[in-house]
Order: structure tokens, then sequence, then C-alpha cells
DNA sequence: CTGAAAGCGCTAACAA
DNA sequence: TTGTTAGCGCTTTCAG
């Protein structure tokens, strides 16, 4: 049904060149023959086919966008706003979803060096010497986020430590003496990936150990909400700081089970300002990702093709929201 | 750095099509030569430009995804879906995002369709015979979900007028006498789709009007909060349907703040079932999407190309959670 | 201003 | 078993 340039050409009675000249208005060409090749390809619905333009070009107009999954609110909002600013550029998401699972990360990159996607955007679930080399056989530019790879990757991320430091300081300052800690940290496989909670917990206990006589104990077990259970809240003053704010949700849905209440008799931060905090009671503390900020970035730092010239390593620094929850 | 089957064939000093028996291992070729072949193609890291075979093949093994949004806890988890089932058939899911923009879809579409995708899952925001005949002139297999454009175009989505009924039913069977809908049916532009919508709304309707005394009250305008913050809930027990969990969820923050009770001095129900529930007390009535059945009929659909023989129609049957808060 | 021809990288039919 | 060749649809250089 739909007709190509070849057919075209013949159906105007010109040469494909003039035709190429008329479709992508290039200079040199009767203004009349245009019109009536212009005029013929709208006729006969005429859509150029994108995959032979790419194969020529060597260029697709494509990012590849690699990431844990959609359920997070974190990053199905990532992906809405590296989807938004693609559009604006012209440029169209290939997206790929891990689920943390690092085979499947591997042959999702593969794919899309397959395609010759322009770039990549990566929240990688991999680490390791080995994975960056794979990554450096894809020969593409290739941006990391949030967990870094490797000092020769691109990178842009938050500066964890920092916010981190800076709640736990806040928290302290408001008379808690025992604070959680809670990650899942222990998830970590081989070649897994956990720069984001490892910086988060090194600031934790860096920041607590700066000062005196606070507790501290870290749950990394994915049965932190059992673990809570068993502890008594009304020996200590105490606060629980989760990487997550589902992490936060699941622990305050718990405490209110057993009839505590937050902050009067445990004290609880979240992290990523998820959209659904609106609606709970209390407001939860928690840390704002710039998510938009870092999709530009991510976004404009593969545009510049940053791999070859020095390489980029951006750290943003996070809002913290104080709630009502501490 | 990455070579091509052209270098490979010099490299090995054997014929194109050679290279090509070897590296999609095909039949007619020594297996020494393979073998010989194949360690060459590893050495030198070829990775096969899927640009060139999609083209060659006339198929790209991609499917277009075009949505609203992914803000929308609905959307990210129908993508999530769309996402693992194509990627168990070996295919990848290009993504494109509205905001409810109907230049924008037609450009998404067009696009898909010049980018050459196997076929296009849609949930429409546009209607009528123009967009109708705007999706054929696409000349792909094309899926639509949740709402509906045509008769002509495969269907499924919710089997929307019965589930609302049996809700209402259920609402009213409990003792409420005046019910409220909110749902968006105002922002209806010229060819606007809200077939879920109104849907829903019909749905509601008739099953009100099959009983005697129960009153009706449509909030479609965006300040539905407002209006209902206008509402003395004393005067007549009241329930609140709703077309989204995230309208019911702003109702439920509003209601709390003006200290009223819910289900004790209003009824509220929600549709999505939206993790976030989880978090929210009280337990709110809602309508669970089958979003796995949706997407893998959406997506087998279009691999079979049903576009030609009888177009499928399909509704599913939610599932009505009903929660504490009617 | 227009046409002819080569080539992007891969596949497959046809020869040898 | 291997090689040659044409062609997918488009872009672009070089002639005319």
């Amino acid at each position: 049904m739909s007709v190509n340039t070849t057919q075209l050409a013949e159906l105007c009675r010109v040469s494909l060149g003039t035709v190429d000249r008329a479709l992508r208005n290039r200079p040199g060409i009767n203004p009349e023959t245009r019109q009536r090749i212009l005029e013929m390809a709208k006729l006969h619905g005429y859509k150029p086919n994108l995959v032979a333009r790419n194969l020529k070009l060597g260029k697709t107009n494509e990012i590849g966008l690699v990431l844990h999954d959609l359920e997070n609110e974190f990053f199905s909002e990532l992906t809405n706003q590296v989807q938004e600013i693609a559009w604006r550029h012209n440029y169209y998401v290939q997206l790929a979803i891990t689920r943390r699972d690092s085979a499947r990360e591997r042959l999702a990159l593969e794919h899309m060096a397959e395609r010759r996607v322009d770039g990549i955007i990566l929240f990688p679930t991999c680490s390791g010497n080995d994975f960056s080399s794979f990554l450096r056989s894809l020969d593409r530019p290739i941006m990391t986020i949030g967990n870094k790879v490797d000092s020769s990757w691109p990178f842009v991320g938050l500066r964890d430590r920092s916010v981190i430091s800076e709640l736990v300081e806040g928290i302290i300052s408001k008379g808690y003496r025992r604070l959680f800690f809670v990650g899942p940290l222990a998830n970590k496989a081989a070649d897994g990936n956990l720069y984001e909670i490892e910086e988060r917990y090194a600031g934790f206990v860096e920041t607590i150990e700066s000062h005196h006589g606070i507790q501290q104990i870290v749950l990394s077990e994915p049965d932190y909400v059992e673990q809570l259970a068993r502890v008594d809240f009304s020996s200590e003053r105490s606060a629980i700081v989760c990487v997550s704010d589902i992490f936060a949700l699941e622990i305050l849905r718990d405490l209110r089970r057993r009839g505590l209440s937050v902050p009067g008799d445990v004290g609880l931060v979240g992290f990523d300002s998820i959209h659904a905090l609106r609606y709970i009671v209390p407001a939860l503390a928690t840390v704002e990702y710039p998510i938009h900020e870092m999709a530009s970035i991510a976004f404009s730092k593969i545009l510049e093709k940053t791999k070859e010239s020095l390489v980029p390593f951006i750290e943003l620094d996070p809002v913290i929201h104080w709630g009502e929850s501490l």
C-alpha cells in the first residue's frame, strides 16, 4: 500500500536523486518538480523507511534506557523524564528492564548496541572490571546513573553521603539516640552494584561515629519489618533511616498495627519522595531525588558524546523534606 | 573497533556467504570453517548490525507502545508487563508518551510506523473517523487498549459497565442513598477519547436509575475536591465513586482534613488498585485492573496479526476489592 | 537542474 | 562445501 522512493521516482518519472532532493528539501531542484513529487508522495502515503535511512546514515536517533524496573516510582518518573527530553530533541527511546538480573542487563545492553542506538543511559545492576570492559566493548556512549560503575564511565548521581550526613545530623539534633539503617546491603551478588546504598550507609556510619553515644543498628535483610517488630522502642529514643520510601511505608504500616505512633514512639525517614507520600499521615520525612535534572544531564552528556574527553562525574544535591515523622 | 561481516570474510579469507552461514548457523558449511569464523568473530568483537538485518528482512522484532504517561501507576505497570512479555518473545519495546496530546500521539504513531515496528500497542487519547483512518494509513498491526477507537480496531479493555454496575449495586445494598461520580468527563476535546470513563459513567447511571430514590451527582471538573468540600454529608448517606484511585486519595486527604471519617461519614471507592493503597488507612475499596492479562493479550494478538481476520474485541473482568472504605 | 551509480551491512538465491 | 551476486530503501557523490 505504501510506496518507497524508488516507486515514487517511477511514478513521477524522475530519478531517485530528484525524489530525494524533493523529500528532504535539499537545494538544486526545480520548485515545480519538487511540488509535483511532494504531492505524489502525499497522495500515495509515502513514509520514509527509517530503518534504511538509519543504516545509510549510521545513526538512529535513538537512545537506550536500561534500568531495574518500573514498579518503583523513581524509575517510572525517570523514564518519563528521559522520554520527554528525548522527544524534544527528536530522539526516541528503546526501553529495557533488567529486574536486577545481571545476565539480563548484559543481554539488554548488547541488544542496544546491535540496534546501534546512539547512546545508552544505564542504571546499572552490575559492577566490577569485567562489567566495565563489557561496557567498553559495546563501543557506544554510555552514561551511568545512580549507581557508579567505574571512574572510566560518565556518571550522574546523588551526593549520597553528604545528604545522609545532613539527615543524620538533623536526626541526632532532634534528640534521637539510637538510629536504625534499613537497606538491602545484603543482596550483594558477586558483581552486584549497590553503590548508592553503600554510599548512604557510609554516610550514615561516618556521621554517627563523629558523635558520642549514638547507637547504630543496620537492617540489611529483607525481613527488616520482622526484625523491627522485635525491637522495644520505649527503652531508647529511636529513629529509622530507610534507603527508600517503600521501606519506610512498610515499616510505618507495621508500626501502626502495633499501635506505635510516629514520631511519638519512633522517628522514621524515607528516600525518593514518591508521589504516594502525599496521601500518607504523618507526612514522611524523605529526600527528594532531582530526577528531572538527572535525566537532562544524562541525556545531554550522551549527545555531547563526552565519552572521549574528560569523563564527567556529576553529583547532584537532593532536597530534604523534614515532614512530620521525625 | 568492531568488525562487520565483510571484514570478517576478509579476515577469514572466505566469502560473505560462508560468514553468514557460520554466524547464523545455517547448514551447508564445513564445521571447521564455521569454528574458525566464529572464533574470529568473537576475537574481533563482531556484533551483528540489526539495522541492516532489519532492513533486509523487513522485520524489526520491535513493538511500539504508545500511552498517556508513566506517572499513573497503571501505565507504568502496563509498560512493565508489556516489556516483560516482549522480552520473553525476543521483542523489544519502543516507548512513546503522549501526555494526552493528540498531535503528539499522531506524531509518535507516525514515527513508529516509519521505524517499521512490527506492531503497536496503543492506549489512545484520540478517537473518531479521522483518527481511525489515520491509524489505517500506518499500515501496521495495531492493538488498542483501554480506550476503544472503533469496531475496526482490535481492542482489549475492561468490562467497565458491568463492573461499575456491580460496584454500584453493592454500594446501594449497603444503604447509601446519594452517589457521587468523580471522573474527568469534561476534559473531552473535539476528538478526545474518553471511552473508559464514559463507559463507567454509563454503567453508573444505568444502575442507579434501575433503583428508586437514589440520588446521583456527577463531578466532572478538575475542582472536584473543592466541590465536595461544599457538600453536607450529614444530610444523606453518601458514597463517592471515583474513576481512579488517585482521585479517591485526593478526596480522602481532604475529608481527613475536614475531620470526616471514611466510611463513617461518607463512603469512598477508587479504581485501578494501585500499590500505594497498601499503605492507606482505611483500606480503600477499589477495582483491580487485570493488567498482566491485558498486556499479554495485546501482545499476542499483535503477533498473530489478527488485523485482517476477525477483529478481536475483548473485555476483561476486573476484581472488586471492597476494602474498608464503604 | 537532473540522472546514474555506489554503498550502508546483511541475507539468500543461484552458481560453481 | 563455498563463492558470487543482487537487493532491502535510502543518501550522496559525481557526471551530464
